[in-house]
DNA sequence: TATATTATTGCAAATTTGTTGCAATTATAA
DNA sequence: TTATAATTGCAACAAATTTGCAATAATATA
């Protein structure tokens, strides 16, 4: 039985790096939970590792495909990769900025047909999808507020 | 016929902000290109534009949907949204970090099925997929390198 | 298990990126 | 034209990210 903090340790070992327990540290933040700004991974690690090292051990992360950046909005965020979880397809609202998570089986196999098609080799992949969730789209069909921003640079994504 | 720069136009008057010089030229900037980081924006302004006008200009353009974020790598990209250009679809390669649009209809269509299926209202969608182009996962087969770098920090994305 | 070697971290300082307030300028509508 | 409101540039600021280097920790080997 493997453990995905073992195949967190064999990835750093394959590429020649040790295993600290910062990485350990940053490694388990990620396991398990929505995809992180790095002003909350740094929060979250309680000044227990300094902002250096977690930006050197999440570039070192991203290299070696333990991690990968995503846009949501405005800032991007860390997510752990294939190997380590699974919703890495989501539906953002645009207007209250849920996240739902998707993950079909059907996706992945329209995804390495895409890339097949042009003699590609995927790796990983993420569909972004924008829109209203049934929520907000209820909402909008009830009042649509004319917008009415002073400094447009203020919005929130 | 409409040009783009009309449409342009128009979604500015509609949503009740003027037309000036910066704001055209920003949009120039972006039409037709590679999406482009702030940074590579910034530097094609070549000091025409002040960096706080072009960051609210891009804070304008994403809030009234004419330009939308996008991460290859390590930073965030803007891009024109649908209404102005086709290609949000990329196949991004790990190894020469090339960048090749695809943009098919049947992926279209795969989408909306996806996101109605959640009564979910999709506006806008991305679909990115890293992997190794035919050339790259050629040279791959050839010779498998070790990889070796004294500051992981370093890495180009 | 101790030790030498190399990688990694923390710290402090620097740089880069993004934001803000406000006066000067420009666009728009009358 | 001219009055009004929106937009820009500027300068100062704040936040995010990077760097060099000495101190520390991990690893491989004796």
């Amino acid at each position: 039985m493997v453990s995905l903090e073992n195949t967190l340790r064999d990835l750093l070992k394959n590429h020649g790096y040790s295993i600290t327990e910062q990485r350990l540290m940053i490694f388990n933040l990620l396991l398990g939970q929505e995809p992180l700004t790095m002003h909350e991974l740094i929060e979250r690690t309680n000044n227990q590792i300094d902002r250096a090292s977690i930006y050197r051990i999440v570039g070192l992360f991203d290299q070696i495909g333990i991690t990968q950046r995503l846009n949501i909005g405005w800032k991007y965020r860390i997510e752990l990769t294939d190997k380590f979880a699974q919703h890495h397809h989501h539906l953002t609202c645009l207007s209250c900025h849920r996240v739902i998570p998707i993950n079909k089986d059907e996706l992945e196999d329209f995804m390495s047909q895409l890339a097949s098609a042009q003699k590609f080799i995927p790796v990983e992949h993420q569909v972004e999808i924008q829109g209203y969730c049934s929520d907000c789209a209820q909402a909008r069909l009830e009042s649509k507020p004319k917008e009415s921003v002073s400094d447009p640079s203020k919005f929130d994504g």
